[in-house]
DNA sequence: CTTCTATATAGATAGAAATCTAATTAGATA
DNA sequence: TATCTAATTAGATTTCTATCTATATAGAAG
């Protein structure tokens, strides 16, 4: 859940989608190498392989033992099946969403009252309400005078009776009238 | 194992190797948005998420349904958990190694006795059987000192007779013995 | 101690990809 | 029909990253 989470899953993926990291993984799961063979594999300088076996041990994909200034590297098996386990499961998912602005408790309500984009009901509990009604109040440019018609027409979009939600937002001083016509503060 | 699956492979690990899209995931996972939500979300605008999107959308990793002028996506959950277990089965890791070059010996011998991740059986010559056994031995970490336990439960993941690879890894000096506890040289 | 070899590190370059602005398409509205 | 809005597509820019060369380190061999 935490943002570690995502940055962890982040860099996991961007370990692997790279076309040399991969063929690495695949040398390796035959046997262990040293540095100079995978070079002379994948036809690339022994730097650069350098260069991907540390991106690959920093995530514990693979592991190095020395032998004289020989350093043979070997596919961590276990460390690649957790890996591709925990990719991607639902609890990782869950935990995606989480610098995108936004409290848990908005996310949550948010998320049971909508229906697609269609507000399934108005909560009836003032806190939750509130939660909706800014997040209607987003839906309106800030500046842009509206008429009664243009604010119900986009509440509408999300619940028949846009004469309440309307009036409630402007009690909760999120959209402002004035002869007529409406605007966002 | 044809190459067209590395392609795929590395084709998902890239789309998934993208903050914002991994953002538009966990996003879309509490409910559909618009593009334009999305990207008032995230920050960014427009075109941007609509070329994110794209890139999900072919992967299937997203859905889209139109509304009026309005493309409102969602995740599709099933791609999703698909593509997660698909990701680094050990049958696609026996694949990455395609267009390597390297021992065609052992390749070919590691190929026939592979079943994904299970041996099919025990080669009976003693060649092909060396190449089994010293791949084998690749799984276990030098220096670590296993116990028989551990030893039999690592063998067991590639074949039953779990027994028999470890005398025959004994034999071949690929392990080594000592009160019961065993290890790489 | 000097030299040679295998890796690793630093720095430069080139290629890919993310993002933006501008132009285009398609549906809705007046 | 003309206009407006949301989305996509095209093209330009910028940022990131894979790769290379050159330099530094560390062990082996003379």
């Amino acid at each position: 859940m935490p943002p570690e989470d995502f940055e962890a899953l982040l860099q996991s993926f961007k370990a692997l989608a790279d076309e040399t990291r991969l063929k690495l993984l695949g040398i390796l799961a035959m046997r262990e190498y040293s540095v100079e063979e995978l070079a002379a594999l994948l036809h690339l300088k022994a730097p650069t392989v350098s260069h991907h076996l540390a991106r690959l041990k920093e995530l514990n994909l693979v592991g190095m033992r020395t032998e004289g200034t020989l350093h043979i590297y070997r596919l961590n098996v276990e460390a690649l099946r957790d890996t591709s386990k925990g990719l991607l499961s639902s609890e990782k998912m869950a935990s995606l969403v989480h610098d995108v602005e936004g409290d848990a408790f908005e996310r949550k309500v948010l998320k049971d009252f909508f229906e697609g984009t269609r507000l399934k009901e108005i909560p009836a509990s003032r806190k939750k309400r509130s939660v909706i009604l800014q997040w209607l109040a987003q839906q309106f440019e800030p500046g842009v005078r509206y008429s009664e018609a243009q604010v119900n027409e986009i509440l509408q979009r999300y619940h028949p009776d846009s004469a309440t939600l309307r009036r409630e937002m402007i009690g909760e001083h999120l959209l402002q009238r004035e002869q007529g016509s409406y605007w966002r503060p």
